[in-house]
DNA sequence: GTCTATACGAAGATAGAC
DNA sequence: GTCTATCTTCGTATAGAC
């Protein structure tokens, strides 16, 4: 076989972006098959326990570049407002200004949800900490920090279901645009 | 049979309920007819198109009540701010204060979403210009009209996710408790 | 209007050859 | 590590009796 194989990081890529798409439950085997150039029987040798295994390596896979772009940039010791800024930067490319559906969102629903359920959310409590930790450097409240750190979160997922639904990233992109000014309102900016 | 039989709308109200927990791809008829009560072939009876048609159902079947709660109260000619208020109430009880997943996100994932994707839309349009119209008549700027109008459906779709991925529905009430401010700020209470 | 029975394909999963 | 073949269960859907 001259068949060019595929990597496995490049297999989980493909894998992540059929669950992205169509949820667990329609994220069938064919699918699955179909998107990684696989046999059913190839699948299971990557991935002993099938679809679960999928998912997981799909949200393992996904929390490398998710860790590196959008949690540590919150934790380096550049100056707090440029780790905001690259927060924002780095969110808009991880969705692909809003093109991506998240797989918080979408590994959230159904009979399986309460096996992803743990990660998923220490996927949101890892932006929430790092935010918090960023706002109140730059001597914000913690409480009102705690709470932009929550609406942070509410707006990446909600702009992106609005953005889905509408057909179009508008809403993402203007989340995106507002998200400095919406997280730094109030700091003083005493260069 | 003395099984006391359901309304078409109570049938449609359990069907709603599945889709809202499982997806369209995780609604199998099964789940369908062990909420129901019904047997596949009654649910033909009742669907003749099956699946497509039940969910379409349920779609038509939130309709009624989320006109009559959420877009109709803002376009009464109760006092503007009224409205806001009303609004605000109904819909924490919408969706229950937060612990019901909303279709527009559920239905808009999968292979079937373009399927339903005008209604879905279509919802979010009537909540962005019902508020448009109040905060308007409230004398704000239509461009931040607009704008607050859009970031309530994405308040609203957002803190759905993150309530049901963190478990609680904390982040969904902290969002209906802020609402009336957020939609009202700088309008002038001129009694 | 609901049931039983049934069709038929697709689902997830496994065995064993290469 | 990938394939073909196969298994079983579940999926959607329909026919026809009551």
């Amino acid at each position: 076989m001259t068949t060019i194989s595929l990597s496995r990081s490049q297999i989980i890529d493909r894998i992540l972006t059929v669950f992205r798409q169509h949820g667990y439950e329609g994220a069938s085997l064919s699918r699955l098959s179909e998107a990684t150039g696989l046999g059913r029987s190839s699948l299971y040798h990557h991935f002993p326990k099938g679809k679960e295994d999928m998912a997981s390596a799909a949200l393992k896979g996904a929390e490398q570049i998710f860790i590196e772009q959008i949690v540590n940039v919150l934790h380096t010791d550049a100056p707090a407002l440029e780790r905001v800024h690259e927060f924002t930067r780095n969110l808009s490319a991880f969705y692909q200004e809003g093109f991506k559906t998240c797989l918080i969102d979408v590994l959230s629903i159904g009979e399986t949800a309460p096996v992803f359920q743990p990660f998923l959310r220490q996927r949101i409590e890892m932006i929430q900490e790092g935010l918090f930790k960023v706002l109140t450097e730059l001597g914000l409240d913690p409480e009102i920090a705690r709470r932009r750190a929550e609406n942070t979160m509410v707006g990446i997922q909600g702009s992106l279901v609005v953005s889905r639904v509408m057909g179009n990233n508008g809403p993402f992109m203007r989340m995106i645009e507002q998200l400095p000014e919406t997280l730094l309102q109030g700091v003083e900016v005493t260069a």
